[in-house]
RNA sequence: GGCCCGUUGGUCAAGCGGCUAAGACACCGCCCUUUCACGGCGGUAACGGGAGUUCGAUUCUCCCACGGGUCACCA
């Protein structure tokens, strides 16, 4: 076959050759040990946590070493795409840390549109720099057009689209694909000049050279040495449409746009010997690979599975609405990314995730299970270290959104709110009750009338009059400008005047000797005042609601009671 | 089913031929404490199985089991 003439014939329109297209695409100036890394998502969905992930990943690894991170749309399946997908997931990307450099970013007008030497940076505007290398593989005869159709392959794998497939049908079917292979790798001029002529739609087609009991060699920056089979399979490299497959993209592209570490899950592993195989064919320096283990969760049975786009955790905006902070998923993506992450935080509280060391040899080869207690435990932490104006307007702005009532209360008077979240905050020792935005409504509500609902009556072991006696002499007695101590001293002497000591030991030791303790007397007032028997910090809440609201709440309880 | 990857406590994990097998989360107990939270102390709990290499295997090799991934004109 003249393959020469092939090319000629199968794309007339293309003049330039690939040195003409290299030289369109310099290498990078970049300094030694700079490392030029990509968000390479596909628009049809949102970001999904399990891409946040790698991300996070090509991230750190690129601005670390002083490189360059970029992001490429991989927009060449038309039929999946959704509008708008690809700008929200570039402003996700952004709300969780990760800005690129260079590629497609939004604009001022919130369109997106190219920065950088190295674009376009929307596959489907590539075209042309794709059929240019693809017609020089048809030129070498390493690659050939097919003009099987969708519908005849459709039958071919028909049986691939049952789950249950028994042994004899995965034989049958390798069989009768090779030789379809054969058969169509068989194909004429003639045959071509035919189809063409008739206006005929073709794919065009790799000629693989692997055999498959052959084995490559290869190093994953994260998983090690490994052999995988050589590639045996035509795959198509270029579809009908014209546009290339994502493994003739991802050749294409990473080469010319420079692309030093390639980050991907490891669900790409099986189709490695094929990206290897091009690379090769195409005369290419294949970059290095980092293939990154999946976030797993539970299914009924207990197994682990792959994070799916339906699981709760899986979408980004799952974690907004649930009102975790960003900063608090980064973190915890941290501690998943890299094992002595959190030793190094525990070193290094005030520092920026930023700041850490990002070391792949830290990273693990195996999926790890989503966990939302950790992520809790890391909020908490997270959380625990913002002043209250801070964590005053984000809560407010969180509410605003996913719980307007509340939130309305909050934005009403912000020094109210800020004054609430500031119980217990700061110091050596600071409260750690908010995990997410959420919590702050069940721990704080009570501060605001609109949500002050007593949830619990006293328990029957505590003697009517005592209480009733106990709330009226604190209602007495209560003074607004009484230090701490001062209020305390008064709870513990009203207390023990009806036999509830104060001294806690002595009760420990023989809690039959009394009638109760300061504790139940301070149980007693913080059950009216804040209608809940867990609270912040009681002399400081009754401070924040002032002397009036106080002993409206306890008069309000002790009617409630006769 | 073929191929590839993986397998240390409930979870995340350190370990890289010799250790009483770290640590974190969760759980339990104690202490601190007017409740809760925080903090402190302590506890329960693990190398999937079988061969081999070796004086010695969690660590190296092989086999098995289990789990995951993948087998498109989707990425």
């Amino acid at each position: 076959m003249d393959t020469q003439r092939l090319a000629e014939l199968l794309f007339p329109q293309i003049t330039k050759t690939p040195a003409d297209i290299e030289a369109e695409f310099p290498p990078r100036a970049l300094p030694e040990g700079a490392k030029v890394t990509r968000f390479a998502p596909s628009p049809t969905g949102f970001v999904h946590f399990g891409g946040l992930f790698p991300t996070t990943v090509a991230e750190r690894l690129a601005h670390q070493s002083g490189g360059v991170l970029y992001l490429r749309i991989e927009d060449t399946d038309a039929k999946r795409e959704v509008p708008g997908a690809a700008e929200a997931l570039i402003r996700t990307l952004s709300v969780y840390g990760v800005n690129f450099d260079e590629g497609a970013i939004l604009g001022e007008d919130g369109a997106i549109c190219d920065r950088g030497a190295y674009g376009p940076y929307k596959q489907s505007l590539r075209g042309p720099i794709y059929q240019t290398f693809a017609k020089q593989l048809v030129r070498e005869g390493k690659a050939y057009p097919c003009f099987t159709t969708e519908e005849e392959l459709e039958e071919l794998h028909q049986v691939n689209k049952k789950e249950e497939l028994k042994n004899t049908d995965w034989e049958a079917q390798a069989e009768a694909r090779r030789a379809e292979m054969l058969r169509r790798r068989a194909i004429t001029m003639e045959e071509v000049e035919a189809h063409l002529a008739a206006g005929d739609p073709f794919v065009l087609r790799i000629l693989a050279d692997g055999a498959p009991d052959k084995k490559i060699r290869f190093t994953d920056l994260v998983k090690g040495n490994m052999e995988i089979p050589e590639n045996d399979e035509d795959f198509v490299l270029l579809k009908s449409d014209g546009i290339p497959t994502y493994h003739f993209a991802h050749a294409v592209d990473d080469h010319l746009m420079g692309t030093t570490h390639v980050i991907r899950g490891e669900e790409w592993l099986p189709s490695l010997a094929k990206h290897l195989q091009l690379f090769r064919y195409l005369g290419f320096k294949t970059p290095k690979y980092m293939h990154i283990a999946q976030i797993m969760r539970l299914d009924e049975e207990g197994n682990k599975k792959k994070l799916s786009k339906r699981d709760m955790g899986a979408n980004m905006d799952d974690y907004t609405r649930l009102g975790y902070c960003p900063e608090a998923v980064c973190e915890y993506v941290m501690t998943l990314l890299n094992s002595n992450y959190e030793e190094w935080r525990m070193q290094n509280p005030d520092k920026s995730y930023r700041d850490f060391p990002f070391n792949i040899k830290k990273m693990s080869v195996s999926g790890c299970l989503f966990d939302f207690q950790k992520l809790n435990d890391v909020s908490k932490n997270v959380i625990s270290k913002m002043d209250a104006k801070t964590v005053a307007e984000r809560v407010t702005a969180w509410a605003l959104e996913f719980d307007p009532d509340f939130g309305k209360c909050l934005a009403k008077d912000a020094s109210f709110a800020e004054a609430i979240f500031a119980i217990g905050r700061g110091g050596k020792k600071p409260r750690k009750d908010l995990a997410t935005w959420a919590d702050a409504k069940p721990y704080m509500g009570f501060f605001y009338d609109e949500f002050f609902a007593p949830e619990c009556d006293y328990a029957e072991q505590y003697d009517r009059a005592d209480i009733h006696a106990i709330l009226t002499a604190f209602c007495e007695q209560y003074d607004e400008n009484d230090d701490m101590n001062a209020w305390f001293e008064k709870i513990k002497a009203i207390g023990q005047e009806l036999g509830y000591t104060p001294d806690m030991k002595a009760y420990k030791a023989d809690p039959a000797a009394f009638r109760g303790s300061v504790a139940d007397v301070s149980m007693f007032i913080r059950l009216a005042v804040t209608g809940k028997l867990n609270a912040p910090d009681l002399y400081s809440v009754m401070q924040i609601l002032g002397k009036q609201k106080v002993l409206d709440r306890i008069h309000a309880m002790l009617s409630a009671m006769n």
